[in-house]
RNA sequence: GGCCCCGUAGCGCAGUUGGUUAGCGCGCCGCCCUGUCACGGCGGAGGUCGCGGGUUCGAGUCCCGUCGGGGUCGCCA
């Protein structure tokens, strides 16, 4: 090694020995005479004393910030009165007897200093800069946690005997909702490969081989638009097991999870809460809740059942209360008004309950004299209060209940940011009508009335398994999700094994034998040989990483991550390709027709 | 794809109702300084105001378009 300290470890009790240090000039006090150099390495900073003439001897004059240098000298207490009770290190300082300069550095696109804010843009275009930066709110604790986030999931697991195991990323196009990222192949032009959305098919295969349980840090390809906690490539704690029941997943799951709140010095109780979706759906408009603060939406067809006013004659009425959202000036609630046709609504109703425990606001005097009288108890509203409706279609509705709940709890403070609320969502549905599927622009699996929620190999819970295909829209499955602060963190479920069902789900989807053959036949095919019970659980770890650390984005937690459009600024990717690449990728050959080809490109 | 916000020196930002030479802090360059710790002092360099067009006697400022970034809805295990 260059040196024998990390400079971060120095103490007191150092004092008197003579130390080699490296690192980075993190900053330079110059005195004419005496110089300070903070000598900054991974574990932290140490103050380094240099003499003039040792600075010339080391032909280190010119010392400038970010300098690597290596530094002999003798650790000892600082004089009295100049201790840094702001620095680990503050108590000592070493005073060098020579100076060398490993490497220079050019001026700096923006300064390491994490006390400096820099945006986003320039901090990714240097990120390697941008890692170098201290501090526990920088990009490189984050990847630090990350590592051991890593760990402490590995340790759960090899704890349980999973076996690690690495699947392909070049791979087929695997039926899940997203757009794949596809790769020519140069030796079968016209052919592609796709990058995995996630190793889904291949765990089940994984299950076949007998391995029983299996785990992979994974990381799975998604083409479609980004947000703060999406990238087009991310990575998944992918987890499936044989012989199980969801009972056992989840308890899993909550190990894996205990194991990492843990690194952040955080008990979670377990076993975690549990609530069905539709239970979630109703009290808070989402399936997954935020449980940090209460505020739960009120049912209120049954209260307006006899309306006269037309508003509120539908299918659903809900409303949520905003504690003392009386008093806020006609201007907010007009913004309001905005802010719920963004989410596509037409509007969000709302009453005022005046100090006196009059109702105020423009559908008051709509109300009967009986609504007006019994609603302030039916939705447990205060004076000053401000209750907020909607009605239409049950769904959407909610959440649109569940949104304004959100926001009236970020808007009125009521969040706890220091707790952390986990839960369960079982009983998913296992299907959904396809029109509301693509209705919202969903490519539908198949060509039937019904398309899967999670996926097509979800299994029915038990009680559903003879009736699932006479009544899909009231079948629910063995899926779960775990919601933390609402944040779905992991999601996963109990599987189908069973050929007959599997055929069953299919049909209700509308998915042919030939059509299921030709999509995911080699798991179908794998399927006919003892295909054993089994079920997994996939964790969202970007995101898991980012709540662990008090992140705002993925990208913080994300070594060389890629901003909007896909587009890497560092490495400008991507980049367009030669002539001579692009012949022989074979990216314009057209492929053979074949006589019973799909014209469905899509992969579903 | 829709909507909202941003784009001014290497970085972070200010720039009034459209007005003369576009500022501030940090950084950078030079000189000085023996106890500082986001040291200090003196001096200096650095700008196609994202790009294109328009309105105007005059545009960083107003209008249209476009590109880039961020957020959000759509979409997305």
């Amino acid at each position: 090694m260059l040196r024998t300290h990390e400079a971060g470890t120095l103490r007191a009790d150092h004092s008197g020995q003579t130390v080699t240090l490296t690192g980075w000039v993190a900053r330079r006090r110059d005195h004419g005479g005496v110089a300070f150099l903070d000598l900054r390495d991974a574990s932290g900073v140490a103050q380094v004393v240099v003499r003039d003439e040792v600075l010339t001897e080391g032909d280190a004059h010119d010392l400038r910030n970010e300098y690597v240098v290596k530094v002999v000298g003798e650790v000892r207490n600082r004089p009295e009165g100049n201790a840094n009770p702001d620095l680990p290190t503050g108590e000592i300082e070493v005073i060098a007897s020579t100076i060398e300069v490993l490497n220079e550095s050019a001026p700096l696109p923006f300064q390491i200093d994490e006390r400096v804010t820099v945006g986003e843009e320039a901090r990714l275009k240097h990120r390697y800069l941008d890692l170098r930066r201290p501090g526990s709110g920088s990009a490189g604790h984050a990847l630090r946690l990350r590592s051991k986030v890593n760990a402490a999931a590995r340790g759960v697991l090899a704890e349980r005997d999973f076996v690690e195991i690495e699947t392909p990323t070049l791979t087929r196009s695997t039926p899940e909702g997203a757009r794949d990222f596809l790769v020519p192949a140069r030796l079968a032009p016209g052919s592609w490969y796709a990058l995995p959305q996630s190793p889904q098919l291949f765990k089940q295969l994984l299950m076949v081989a007998g391995m029983e349980r299996y785990y992979q840090i994974a990381r799975c390809y998604r083409d479609e638009d980004f947000r703060a906690d999406r990238q087009p490539e991310f990575t998944q704690l992918d987890i499936e097991m044989s012989f199980v029941e969801q009972d056992d997943v989840l308890e899993l799951g909550e190990a894996v999870v205990t194991a990492l709140w843990k690194l952040i010095d955080v008990d979670l109780k377990t076993p975690f809460e549990r609530m069905t979706y539709h239970e979630a759906m109703r009290r808070f408009g989402t399936d997954k809740p935020d449980l940090r603060f209460g505020l739960e939406l009120v049912e209120c067809t049954e209260f307006f059942k006899d309306t006269t006013f037309r508003v509120f004659q539908q299918e659903y009425v809900g409303a949520v209360v905003m504690p003392g959202g009386a008093s806020q000036p006609r201007k907010q609630l007009d913004a309001w008004q905005e802010w719920a046709k963004q989410r596509g609504a037409r509007g969000l109703a709302y009453v005022l309950v005046q100090e006196d425990g009059t109702l105020g606001g423009p559908v008051a005097k709509n109300l009967t004299d009986t609504e007006r009288d019994g609603l302030a108890a039916h939705v447990g509203a205060q004076p000053g209060d401000c209750v907020f409706f909607a009605a239409g279609a049950t769904k959407a509705s909610r959440a649109l209940l569940g949104a304004a709940r959100l926001e009236i709890g970020k808007r009125c403070d009521l969040i706890d940011e220091d707790a952390w609320s986990f839960l369960w969502v079982l009983d998913a549905p296992m299907f959904e009508p396809t029109a509301e599927a693509t209705a919202s622009g969903d490519v539908a699996l198949g060509y039937s009335a019904w398309t899967a929620v999670h996926h097509a190999f979800t299994s029915p819970k038990k009680e559903f398994e003879d009736t699932f295909d006479s009544d899909p829209g009231a079948a629910l499955a063995y899926a779960y999700d775990m919601v933390c602060n609402g944040n779905e963190i992991g999601g996963g479920s109990i599987r189908i094994h069973r050929r007959d069902i599997q055929e069953r789900v299919f049909e209700v989807m509308g998915l042919g034998e030939a059509e299921a053959q030709e999509k995911f036949g080699f798991l179908l095919d794998a399927f006919k040989f003892g295909a054993p019970p089994h079920g997994g659980i996939a964790f969202g770890w970007d995101r898991i990483v980012m709540l662990l650390g008090g992140y705002d984005s993925i990208r913080d937690v994300i070594a060389f991550p890629k901003s909007g459009g896909g587009y890497d600024p560092l490495t400008d990717a991507p980049a367009p390709i030669t002539p001579e690449q692009r012949k022989e990728a074979g990216v314009d050959a057209k492929p053979e027709q074949k006589p019973d080809a799909n014209p469905d490109g899509q992969g579903a």
